[in-house]
DNA sequence: GTATTATTTAGTAAAAACTACTAAATAAAT
DNA sequence: ATTTATTTAGTAGTTTTTACTAAATAATAC
């Protein structure tokens, strides 16, 4: 629970935490049984969704700062995750607009213009991939909601985050052939069929169900198990798991998926 | 001319015109007559060379302040120019290695701790390519030097911009793979020989010379022109140029190079 | 003019990769 | 034992890539 203590602590003395004019945003991606879902928030003094985002300790690393955001509001850990671009531009936020007393009724601290929340910031964006069903969502302190929407039917985003999102999932779809994906989002054990649904799902394309697996199976990425899961009157499908080694070496270091 | 007055202007005033906390660093490649060098400079107060960097205008763009930097530091304009990685670590600059007294010998001015320039700042990393003999090299008003290094040969950087260039290049060798190059890099007309060696350069490694043209013409991007160049005594190469309209439809959309 | 020369570049054969499709295997249910 | 639905190995056809060959050719030397 966030006390209103620290709501002001944030407010008034956030910037001696925080670096200044420096922020970060989140595209955090779920993926659950086919479904691909975005997580949008809503702040207390903004009408209109947007993208997760937060600030960046003076003492930590930037890829630490957007972890640790991701964690804050999805409550898992160690995800995937990447930087996809930065963005700066004097008016991807309108502060002409940033109405005081608003603020004040919505936190109960008065924030003049000279705040350092208001000012202008750079935003570095990462991207995210999160099994959404593992998930327990949790607002920020600036926050009132904070949910999963499917990637087909956004809401119009508040800023530059309609963008923002456009150029997170371009990224990602390219890294889906350049990196392994699948931790977090898969059981320890799964089936082709399976693993074949997440990488459809997140392409937003169909890909040939019998041609699919080789690569990664032919990489190494895959080790074929010898135990099968009864789903139904028809064949069993043999369980895999990720070669770990392998996996994180091709995190490392790349790979090339067609 | 950078005056004195100007220097101290920028030092106590600049986090006025500037935004404070970030910064860019350029990998400036420069490609001539197959090779490829890199554009370092030497502070004044810093020993070693490092990347030719800056702050970021209030009013102007992220992508406009790293175009109006490799300007400044090559007097060439409407270079391609990526963003590649925004780097923030809390250890990326040392500023318990700050010497107060050698910033006021060096610059005639007394920093203090508490200046705008002696603070953490996330650095946003661009890289541009541009033809080396056609630049005019110029330090920035913190510099005493600037010059165009064999890539093969670095001397050790400051910072963390060893890791810059390394990462610079990596982006700049993917995205030759998925971007048209050699405006600016080439004569207006060319030879299928020129280009080939551009990219044999930026690559770092050979490309078969009878294939490599092939997809380039077969996406357009090159036009054959009726003109011939007689430069010894063997069958004289065809000119091409580039296909203006397709060249930048690729620089939008993408392209496939292999 | 003609032969020589070095390089450009069209063409092709072989190899590899990819795609679309077929059918055998198989475990649960009846 | 049979039916059923699905997994998954296999393969044939196609496309792309790669490696190589040789024809074309313009400047030079004679």
């Amino acid at each position: 629970m966030v006390t209103q203590a620290q709501v002001e602590d944030f407010i008034l003395n956030g910037h001696k935490e925080y670096i200044p004019h420096v922020s970060l945003d989140c595209a955090i991606f779920g993926y659950h049984e086919q479904q691909l879902k975005l997580l949008l928030i809503r702040h207390k003094a903004v009408d209109g969704w947007c993208l997760p985002g937060g600030y960046i300790k003076r003492t930590e690393k930037l890829v630490e700062a957007a972890a640790r955001n991701v964690k804050e509001r999805t409550g898992v850990d160690n995800l995937f995750l990447q930087q996809f671009k930065t963005f700066g531009d004097p008016n991807r936020a309108k502060f002409e607009e940033f109405d005081e007393d608003r603020w004040y009724e919505v936190l109960g601290v008065r924030v003049g213009r000279g705040n350092w929340l208001i000012d202008q910031t750079i935003s570095v964006g990462f991207y995210s991939i999160t099994d959404f069903s593992r998930t327990v969502l949790q607002p920020d302190m600036m926050s009132i909601e904070c949910d999963w929407f499917d990637i087909d039917s956004l809401p119009p985003l508040e800023f530059d985050h309609n963008e923002m999102v456009r150029e997170a999932l371009h990224t990602m779809r390219i890294h889906l052939y350049h990196y392994p994906i699948g931790y977090n989002m898969l059981p320890e054990k799964f089936t082709l069929t399976e693993i074949h649904a997440l990488y459809e799902t997140l392409l937003g394309k169909k890909l040939d169900i019998s041609n699919f697996p080789k690569k990664l199976i032919a990489l190494g990425l895959l080790i074929k198990l010898d135990e099968k899961r009864s789903i139904g009157p028809h064949r069993s499908p043999h369980l895999y798991q990720f070669n770990k080694e392998r996996y994180h070496e091709a995190l490392r270091n790349g790979v090339v998926l067609s």
